[in-house]
DNA sequence: CATCTGTCAAGAGCAGTGCTCTCGGTTCTT
DNA sequence: AAGAACCGAGAGCACTGCTCTTGACAGATG
């Protein structure tokens, strides 16, 4: 989404000087509408370079000036993805009270599976298997650290409220290992406390994932409520105040 | 794995009466080897009815005499995977001593992880994202529930041992909506300890997950003793005595 | 033993896929 | 205005899942 700008140094960044790149960059943003809409319909696998160009009545082979193979026009849905959950997740917990750790807990929680839910192939895409013969490039990490770097946030401001680090064991290994991440990205954050959340991290996904691929057929009615109840469950694990 | 049974009812079950039933039976078990080791290099999506044809040296279409379709196909190796993990839980999870809960506990997990790890695009198969256009048909649902019900043993087992009931909230809505499955698979498990459970069995699916699929890449580099530590954690949390 | 029925592998063929290459025409740059 | 860069169209390659037909064979029945 931001070539055009690498590529055209001296030209304002919200009109592109050519007409050319302007239907250019329109184009790219029409391919990946329409690639988005099969997603949603027909999942990643299903996801037709032709389909699309046909759609846009445009031919195949046209769609290779824009992306040049089918996996670079997932990479970039998957950026898409990763940066919207993010967003979506940002703008929920923005609206809480900074002082409300457990409301903003639930608050993360809640726009994640809100989104999940909304968006599932988007959300198979990056957070189910991995499409197989593709390999993630770099560009998808940036955005995908978004909802981490907003959880690592809710930690640091919860020891600042005074929150007392949890008594677990942690091996010395497991602290030594977390050591490098927490000195560049949880700075101020104790690792028992970080060991914590990540638990609590990777345990959110794991409900939403269970929810969305169908674990909880005939497990769970009520998935909502259940989700809510989990979730408060480890924001009270992890030391926030939720109230249930 | 069964239909032979099914359709000759006069037959000893070991040995198939007639030569053919013998050979078909030989074939269709050649045929699900053969499609699992593509599997474990191409991925789901890049499974092929004819490559596998082609390297067992027969032509497409008779693979079709054996499985009616692609998906049949992938059915089938999803009821061995299911089975297969559930069966590697139960054989790490019998080798503890049944007082040992939270080694057994440990046992699930590790073994879950490993077969994971051994297995990897098996377990995205079943655990990650649903193969787009692909409906689970219902003989998958009993093979998927046998590393739940392991759990749910141990949880039994823990009550029996004395294990107090965890004093959390648990909203009405969410104690109701669990009671049918309660008192289905869970008779004497009272509603807060499985709900502890069940927040657990998708944390260790979740973790399990995020390594396998790539969210702990310049997180954490000892993803064992990471893994270990946080599901001792887990463990704790519902109340098995884990050491760590 | 002969015959009849059901099963099997083989091959051709259909519609679809990702991707490459070439061919003209347009547009931007110098 | 000339040259370079870009673009869409089309043909074509190798591949896919799947269907249909054909001829060979095995097993039960007369």
């Amino acid at each position: 989404m931001t070539e055009v700008d690498h590529a055209a140094p001296a030209t304002t960044r919200s009109a592109p000087a050519t007409a050319r790149a302007r239907a250019r960059a329109e184009l790219t943003r029409e391919i990946k509408d329409t690639a988005r809409r099969h997603l949603a319909t027909e999942g990643a696998a299903g996801l037709s370079l032709r389909a699309v160009a046909r759609d846009l009545g445009m031919v195949s082979s046209a769609v290779y000036r824009y992306f040049p193979s089918r996996d670079d026009l997932l990479t970039a849905l998957i950026v898409d993805a990763y940066d919207a959950i993010g967003a979506a997740a940002e703008a929920a917990e923005a609206s809480r009270p900074r002082r409300d750790l457990g409301g903003r807990w639930m608050a993360i929680c809640r726009a994640v599976r809100g989104w999940a839910l909304d968006h599932p192939h988007e959300y198979s895409l990056i957070y189910g298997s991995p499409v197989p013969g593709y390999a993630a490039p770099t560009d998808t990490v940036d955005p995908a650290t978004r909802v981490a770097a907003l959880l690592l946030q809710l930690l640091r401001d919860a020891v600042d409220a005074g929150l007392d680090e949890p008594d677990d064991p942690l091996p010395a290994r497991v602290r030594n290992d977390l050591r490098p991440m927490q000195e560049t990205y949880a700075t101020g954050i104790p690792a028992r406390l970080l060991a914590r959340g990540m638990l609590a991290w990777s345990s959110l996904f794991g409900a939403v994932g269970f929810e969305l691929f169908g674990h909880l057929h005939n497990v769970v009615d009520d998935h909502e409520a259940y989700f809510d109840h989990q979730m408060a469950a480890l924001g009270r694990y992890i030391g926030f105040p939720v109230k249930g």
